[in-house]
DNA sequence: ACTTATTATTAGCCTCCTCTAAATATATAT
DNA sequence: ATATATATTTAGAGGAGGCTAATAATAAGT
């Protein structure tokens, strides 16, 4: 089994893929020493997880990205599972995700899925790897990239970054809900949109980790 | 934060005591070799967390009895949480409960323990310390040393040794069942007992591992 | 093209936890 | 009491993962 620190690389690894990852935006990730990620980025170049070009970056091969996707999905099942059970605040529920993705079996794993039937999304919208690293085909796109006077679905939202998440969820802006993109303010790259009525700007920060679909639910 | 190593060690200690530890006994209960212990004993005495006479043993200071309760404390909270939720076999919560006790936080812990009505007790029935490592004293005594012909309340089984737990369950031998000790078989140990008319044998081994208390259950 | 700034890597060191082999204490048996 | 067995500790080493300081490679700016 790998260790708490390689999944915690090739987690952050998947996560600022699919592209070359740099060391330095790695480091940064995951809070060490940018010789620390040099270090551990051999090391599981040297496990045949992670393909490395010196001075280019790093990428997952496709061992090391179903390790990575094993991690994902441990963290969504358990976000999902804390969510129904206990209820937290959304921040909490990332953080205790973070620290017990690491500690969860296989049986366990298999278990909570069952739970919760199996379910194809976390409380925030992010697809749930399956057992194996399937992960369904995006049709989806970002809000800051959708057409215009039309009633899309928020299918996700971030999970990291607690204050924008909070601020999601009071004004609406969370999975399940109808939105309609109204205008793009090129200056500044601002956005108006349309929530069932309540017509409000977001910036384009915001609008870029926010995922929408056209069609109906998956 | 007490590493999972630590934790680990410090738990051993209180499970082995609560007299003086022999190097011999923690390496085994943790699968190390003994210089090993010998090794983490020393780092444990630096600490202040243990108290240490070569080649005599080890006990726990109250600091380290303190972080000893707050291991088992967790521990019991996630094999009750896993047990109502969940529906795992007794076997499996044990080992699933030993990984992630390491990885919850004081919040988690809380709203686990808030969620479950801040139980006393775990399913096996043994006792929960508080959050700050206040356990009960017990009053209650083994079913192996028990006054015969008296009908007495189960309250403890093990929650180790899978095998044994099993054969408790199938013969209703668990926490809140009344049981009578018919005869003690002086030659061999084996205890006779009534369960709720039921006649049967038990090895002392097993006696010797299953609390009960003559009073109602607390 | 040459200089400067930014990124990556290497070198060297540290802590934690583990191990095996050797040495030392204690306990047991004759 | 002495020899033997068992338990414990010490010595020495190694792997994993982290750090800082120094070096090397790439990118950017003039």
């Amino acid at each position: 089994m790998d260790s708490v620190a390689v999944e915690n690389y090739l987690k952050s690894i998947w996560q600022l893929g699919p592209n070359d990852v740099a060391t330095l935006d790695l480091a940064q990730h995951l809070n060490v020493a940018p010789a620390s990620a040099t270090k551990m980025i051999q090391r599981l170049t040297e496990k045949g997880l992670v393909n490395h070009i010196p001075y280019r970056g790093a990428s997952l091969t496709s061992e090391g990205e179903r390790r990575a996707l094993s991690v994902v999905r441990r963290h969504r099942l358990l976000e999902t599972f804390l969510a129904q059970t206990l209820d937290l605040g959304s921040e909490q529920l990332h953080d205790e995700a973070e620290r017990l993705e690491h500690a969860l079996s296989n049986d366990l794993e298999k278990a909570i899925s069952d739970y919760l039937g199996n379910p194809q999304r976390d409380p925030h919208g992010h697809p749930i790897p399956g057992p194996n690293g399937e992960l369904p085909v995006d049709t989806e796109l970002l809000l800051s990239e959708c057409p215009l006077n039309q009633y899309v679905t928020i299918t996700q939202v971030p999970d990291r970054n607690s204050e924008m998440l909070t601020w999601l969820e009071q004004n609406d802006l969370f999975p399940g809900n109808q939105v309609k993109l109204v205008s793009k303010d090129s200056f500044d790259g601002g956005l108006t949109i349309d929530l069932g009525g309540k017509i409000m700007q977001i910036a384009e920060s915001v609008a870029k980790l926010v995922y929408v679909s056209a069609e109906d639910e998956t």
